[in-house]
DNA sequence: CGAATAAATGAATATAATTCATTTTAATGT
DNA sequence: ACATTAAAATGAATTATATTCATTTATTCG
């Protein structure tokens, strides 16, 4: 056995090989959308031929839905780890929209991919990507609901309807942001949104508790004054 | 000059033509979305030949933004006609919810060829759709902009955060409706919309606020007193 | 090494938008 | 009424891509 065989290329593994074929896919559909985006063109840039790439995956369809799954999977485990962590309903909330925010603004080509495409192709399969959207949904309702039953948040507030506004509102953020190309300002516009939905819901009891945090304030500073 | 002759048909005119072709096009998209609806079908259920077609449109993508333009032309007209009369920001406002949701929940068809279509090709021309979109996001943007300068609605609001929640939320609303096909409760819907929006936005005259303020200002009063 | 199996290939196929040379119809002038 | 010209309509040909499949190439295992 001389040393050309040694060192001649081995044929990559089924994972490294879908991997590659991912990460092409990814670029592609990032760069020229997914119409646009060409099965060749993403074969060329993996170094494969197209029928090559049909025994990886379904179709092109299927293509994005992985790279869709990939892009959110990151995003999921991290919201996983750090919700629990967070404490009060208001503030989980505020949380959920900052890193939805960090996520579109942290990747353009994404946000323009997703915000372009997540409607598409529902009349078959339901989308893998409006699936994981709605699992983000979820997560907000569920706070929601938690904070009617704990009494932070108005009785007579629609969940759904909050989720729809705050989901469908963050959508069309990302979808000016692939527009115009502006940065996000992720702080000041999370503010804006949770400043809007939180005092759009809270309870007659947050308000009278965030009073008592005021007069907890000034009996402090009373204290402070009180010569005895 | 005979009896024939004179009943023979003649060639429609431009215009009848171009509505015949609208109208096969309305229905065809709206039944079997942009991607599927071929032209031959529209071309099929207009009685003409597919180049035919070409002598009234650029192409297929032209057809489509025709479609929609007729479709909010209505929907605008209707706004403009409406809108002087009802007095004060919020109804307005309230108005202008429950007008779309109206026009969703009216044309399940349409509603579903827009919510599928609206974001694609943005790329090069900017979508009409979306153009005709941002036209109603800038009447409520107005009404919210005079509303905070009259002192009704916070002077921290942001106009444009506001119109996304609600521009993103119906348009998520009819997505569901699209997806669903459960009936939209028009009235219900708009008044969750309105109650977590107004309440969101409105200067409280109230507490929270201002007593916040008051306190801060007596806490820079007691630092300056405290002699430590 | 030499079958047997698995992977890769790219030419062939299928589908759908768009173009264009040709045909059909209408309008005009004599 | 007919010939001539202009306009409109046609559908076969072109183009562009996704997908398939018969064939070739590489790998495994006895």
């Amino acid at each position: 056995m001389n040393n050309v065989t040694q060192i001649k290329l081995r044929r990559p593994t089924r994972e490294q090989r879908v991997d590659t074929i991912v990460e092409s896919a990814r670029k592609i559909f990032c760069s020229y959308g997914f119409e646009k985006g060409s099965i060749v063109d993403i074969a060329n840039d993996a170094g494969i031929a197209e029928g090559t790439l049909y025994r990886y995956f379904d179709g092109k369809r299927s293509l994005l839905d992985e790279v869709l799954r990939r892009h959110y999977e990151t995003i999921f485990y991290d919201i996983q780890q750090t919700l629990p962590s967070i404490k009060g309903h208001s503030n989980r909330l505020r949380y959920l929209i900052r890193r939805i925010l960090l996520a579109i603004s942290s990747d353009r080509g994404m946000c323009g991919l997703i915000t372009r495409e997540i409607r598409q192709f529902d009349d078959c399969q339901p989308s893998l990507a409006q699936e994981l959207n709605r699992q983000t949904a979820v997560l907000m309702a569920n706070e929601i609901k938690a904070g009617i039953k704990d009494g932070w948040f108005r009785k007579d507030t629609s969940p759904s309807v909050v989720c729809d506004m705050i989901g469908g509102g963050l959508e069309l953020i990302g979808y000016s942001y692939m527009k115009t190309g502006k940065t996000i300002d992720v702080d000041g516009v999370t503010e804006a949104f949770s400043q809007v939905i939180l005092s759009g819901i809270e309870s007659e009891k947050s308000s009278t508790e965030s009073m008592a945090n005021l007069i907890a304030r000034l009996e402090r500073t009373a204290d402070r004054l009180d010569p005895t």
